[in-house]
RNA sequence: GCGCUCGUAGCUCAGCUGGAUAGAGCACUGGUUUGCGGUACCAGCGGUCACAUGUUCGAAUCAUGUCGGGCGCACCA
């Protein structure tokens, strides 16, 4: 719809405009400031200038009207227009805010450490992420969601570690002494227990069977990792083992090397990548003097394994915490011969917690921390989307553990399946057939119901928008102001018994196919009816 | 110290390719249809958009600086 205005403008005025919707509807639809920019050039007041454009639009049959207010440019869209394009929404839903957009696309993101389940932290990034992902699958991306599973070094060992300190403790009743590093939670409880089933209570206390062990119950935390994240309605296409990448590495350092002799050198026993010529603070390590690789290493074999499969662009999503690692990796993919550009690198943003007013620091390995799970648990994986994804998420994000658990109208999923709900409900308490509503002609509407239907059809351009500027909380935004205008116009508007009910049936069809639309591309399922909420557990 | 990032209503956050009177939810106060789900609607209260300077016809938005918060500055992942 802007789109065909836009295009329109600039045939018009042979230029490309800045359009913008006013804040207030009594202004038309669309608006443009564009003569204020056009006085300077032309030497001319805006006000007049607006006048003299606004009048070479008469003859355009998608405009009702085209005024000038101050030096704006308002345009107003005909009936016949909207009207058009909402019948051809409710024919074509599948096809309603979509695109064929061809470009192949490889997501990665999530991509948390496989020695213990996730929480809140991740949480973020994997709602964030997979809101991506259905955005642009709807635009048609050929795009592809990634796990890569750091499945390698110390933490490996750590978890090893960990699971027989638990088990010698839990299982053998020993008295252990803690390290100053491992990992505790419930979760191995579940590893400790099914570790002795298989392997016996050797297991957990031969040393050198560490490893093994920990090899093992990586698979085990993986499957929580991915069973929480299915809960969350967040799947993913492929899976990539760290682990699986080391035998790639000396052609991968060849290729580097071929491209850029200085790119790779060695010194004090090490292997470096001159990462400081292309930007980074400083040279950095990539094989320790006992020949170990370091993370880095890992990471410039996964990158370059993603670039010769061949996509057209790459987004990684990484907490915020590792936002120093981004001229590194950068740097590596130059070396490789790539174009860095073509690798962009989101940041998800720390979620800190209060609890009860204070600060609440969460450590994985003091395991005190609080999982996506149990959140999901408390809530439900809808209002955790919802809430998660409203947030920009480069921004770092507050919230109170006690408000996380209220579940009233404060959390606006509800307000929007309430407005989804009530829709389903009228219609299917009317006593016209969906036929006769379709056959209606949405004409003659008045200044709130046209405003109304103008909202509902303003979905794709919410969603190319929020796509394109990687901000999914342009979504959530929308639709909980498409669900205001809902509401507000129910209670102003009498429906079944007029003369109009079938016209505004449509109406509310139109509306409620964006508003289903939208929440499925957040992976959340809209409601046909809404149960009475049971407050009283809490 | 250096780098990144943020600072908007009492709270949680939108708005930031510069444009019309700075928005929403929560909280608080008051009100609402004999009409379809009151899980709704309306009104009120609440702002020096951290501060300063600059660019501009125009700045919450851009630039520079100051102050304050978060994160990072590994041969850990």
């Amino acid at each position: 719809m802007k789109q065909r205005v836009s295009a329109l403008l600039r045939e018009t005025l042979g230029r490309t405009v800045v359009l913008e919707k006013p804040k207030d509807r009594s202004f038309g639809h669309f608006a443009t400031p564009i003569a204020f920019s056009l006085a300077k050039e032309l030497r001319e007041s805006p006000m007049k200038i607006a006048e003299e454009l606004a009048s070479s639009f008469d003859n355009h049959e998608i405009f009702t009207s085209v005024e000038s207010v101050k030096g704006y440019l308002n345009f107003r869209l005909s009936e016949n227009f909207l009207s058009e394009y909402a019948a051809w929404a409710l024919e074509n839903q599948d096809e309603f805010a979509s695109q064929e957009k061809k470009e192949k696309i490889l997501l990665e993101f999530v991509s948390a450490n496989p020695t213990g389940p996730l929480h809140i932290g991740h949480a973020r990034g994997a709602v964030y992420g997979d809101t991506l992902y259905r955005l642009a699958k709807h635009l048609g991306y050929d795009i592809t969601a990634e796990y890569y599973v750091n499945d390698a070094g110390n933490q490996i060992d750590l978890l090893g570690l960990s699971i027989q300190l638990y088990g010698r403790e839990n299982i053998l009743k020993e008295n252990v002494e803690y390290p100053e590093s491992y990992y505790r939670g419930e979760y191995l409880d579940g590893l400790a227990n099914t570790a002795v089933e298989k392997f016996g209570k050797e297991i957990l206390t031969d040393e050198s069977r560490q490893k093994e062990l920990a090899l093992w119950a990586k698979d085990g935390v993986m499957q929580i990792i991915v069973d929480s994240l299915a809960d969350t309605n967040i799947h993913f296409d492929t899976f990539v083992n760290e682990s699986s990448l080391y035998n790639d590495w000396d052609r991968v350092m060849a290729k580097m090397a071929a491209n850029d002799k200085n790119a790779i050198y060695k010194k004090d026993g090490k292997v470096w990548i001159a990462s400081e010529a292309k930007g980074d603070d400083n040279d950095r390590v990539v094989v320790r003097e006992d020949g170990r690789p370091t993370y880095l290493a890992g990471d410039i074999v996964y990158h370059n394994q993603k670039f010769e499969r061949g996509y057209d662009h790459y987004i990684n999503i990484w907490g915020a915490d590792h936002h120093g690692y981004i001229p590194r990796v950068n740097a590596a993919v130059e070396y490789l011969g790539y174009d860095s550009n073509k690798l962009e690198t989101l940041l998800s943003q720390m979620v800190s917690l209060l609890k009860d007013g204070e600060p609440y620091k969460m450590s994985k390995r003091a395991g005190n921390v609080i999982l996506m799970s149990d959140i999901v648990e408390e809530i439900g994986a809808d209002a955790l989307r919802f809430i998660f994804a409203s947030k920009k998420s480069d921004t770092a994000l507050e919230f109170d553990l006690s408000e996380f658990k209220k579940q009233d109208s404060s959390n606006p999923i509800f307000y929007i399946q309430y407005a989804h709900a009530r829709i389903k409900t009228i219609i299917s308490k009317s006593d016209l057939s969906e036929k006769e509503i379709m056959a209606a002609k949405l004409k003659n509407l008045d200044e709130n119901a046209d405003s109304l239907m103008f909202d509902a059809l303003l979905l794709p351009e919410i969603v190319e928008d929020a796509f394109n500027s990687r901000q999914v909380q342009k979504l959530p935004d929308y639709l909980k102001a498409l669900a205001a205008s809902l509401h507000k116009f129910y209670y102003d508007c009498r429906i079944i018994g007029t003369e109009d009910e079938a016209k505004l049936l449509k109406l509310l069809m139109v509306v409620a196919l964006s508003l289903r639309t939208g929440l499925s591309l957040m992976g959340i399922t809209a409601k046909d009816y809404m149960t009475k909420e049971v407050d009283s557990e809490n």
